[in-house]
DNA sequence: TCATTCGAACAGAAATAATGTTTGAATTGA
DNA sequence: TCAATTCAAACATTATTTCTGTTCGAATGA
């Protein structure tokens, strides 16, 4: 359940997306709660980098030519990434034992995870803590060194501990997905690790929102046959999902 | 403050700790409780793997002394613990790498470490977690499972991890320190990986606040003589400190 | 078998978090 | 500089969550 704050925080995004900033007294107005109330919430946007504060309101954080950073990237489209989070989390049973990616994306898996009893292996810092907390996943972290800004972990130790290791999902993320190129990373570091994730799994379950179709990254991971699920969200054109389907295994919409 | 849970919790180890187990019923009337209300504690003390349960009642895990929660300790003493923090990065080089142990002293020297120029490997996730937005911390993590509740690493990936590479320093928290058993662990599993860290690092820094003097735990990890330093506060008694120096290397007395 | 214990499900109580109000300080623009 | 506005601390009030007790059918063990 989102709780009344969240959907706020949603709204505030939105109401800036549209006019690009507005004023307290206006989100205010529209949003139905006291200027205090806006203040308190702009206080922690601001905190989180997804907006900046000026003297009686608010505007975006970032230029639209610049990739939002995390937690912006986090914040925006919240909805359709909780979607396709349930989604995949409902493709994992009980017990089994998972690779989850990181990314905006895999961290959405994880918070439908945190409740459930399963094993998962983390490849980012930043989904790892989402389950400190959580009393009934096993949580086992590879080792690996920490990538700084995505908090995403790599290199030859991660991939000797991958293969070292068995699990019964992969759930994967990815920079790009495209129907020429499979799926794509722009970190070559992510991108090897990906690949021994693959390889050390029973299955892949892909996790892409619509954002990621047609875009291609720097470093192949594999290609669009390998997860035996894709699943993404309600965005994706009907001419993109047309084709996926002719060369996936199963894409899955979630929503 | 302390929760009217925490308290009772400890209330419940305090007995089990006089008789060796107790039924439910007794818990209950002792306590001033339902019975029901000493089954949710006794299971998530269960899980938490303080005590054992059997049918009617519990009886404790270890023949153990246990610590208050992670939140507890964090909060009691913070100022000297953040003196001892202060003083044993005053001993890390910037170029170093390390490895970090966990618990509440662990956590105060990274926050202190956290603009420094160094290579840092902790040992617990939470202390991973201090470091994660740090832009000068080179941050790896070790491979392992994550025991809940202290959010420590353990087992033998976390071991292994340790013995494929190498550090120029350890700084290592413990559960007791006595002149006769030397520093000392409640937990056997966070015991391993501790005493596979001291043999592969250059140096050993142990940070141990003054409350720790003259407790025992259960596993031994070094002796009184192997860390380089000892980095204490001010509220160690004279006595102790004498006793310390004559046997090891050298006693530090941060503030 | 039978007394006892266990834990799920629900209800009420206690504690915590979120929001609104008031007020005086800080900021802005004329 | 002033006057108008905005800001945020402190407290009051309201929602929400967490905790505890109760009941009751299932599980346990002598």
């Amino acid at each position: 359940m989102t709780s009344a704050k969240q959907r706020r925080h949603q709204g505030v995004l939105e109401i800036l997306r549209e006019t690009g900033k507005a004023t307290v007294n206006e989100l205010g107005m529209r949003l139905g709660v006291t200027e205090m109330t806006i203040r308190r919430d702009l206080e922690m946007l601001e905190n989180d980098g997804v907006l900046q504060r000026f003297h009686g309101g608010a505007k975006l954080a970032f230029g639209s030519s610049y990739e939002p950073p995390f937690p912006v990237r986090e914040k925006i489209n919240a909805d359709r990434k909780r979607l396709i989070g349930e989604r995949v989390a409902s493709l994992i049973d009980d017990g089994d034992a998972i690779i989850l990616d990181g990314g905006s994306t895999g961290l959405a898996v994880a918070e439908v995870l945190v409740d459930r009893e399963v094993t998962v292996c983390p490849l980012s810092l930043r989904v790892a803590w989402a389950f400190a907390r959580s009393s009934t996943v096993n949580l086992i972290m590879p080792g690996g060194s920490v990538r700084p800004a995505e908090l995403s972990l790599s290199g030859a130790d991660t991939i000797d501990y991958l293969r070292g290791h068995h699990f019964d999902a992969y759930v994967m993320t990815a920079s790009g997905i495209s129907l020429q190129h499979g799926f794509t990373e722009w970190n070559a570091d992510d991108a090897a690790v990906k690949k021994a994730a693959v390889g050390v799994a029973d299955r892949v379950v892909a996790a892409v929102d619509s954002s990621k179709m047609n875009r291609v990254g720097f470093v192949k991971i594999c290609g669009i046959d390998v997860p035996a699920a894709i699943v993404t969200d309600a965005e994706m054109s009907a001419e993109d999902l047309n084709h996926l389907r002719n060369q996936a295994e199963d894409v899955i919409v979630a929503g």
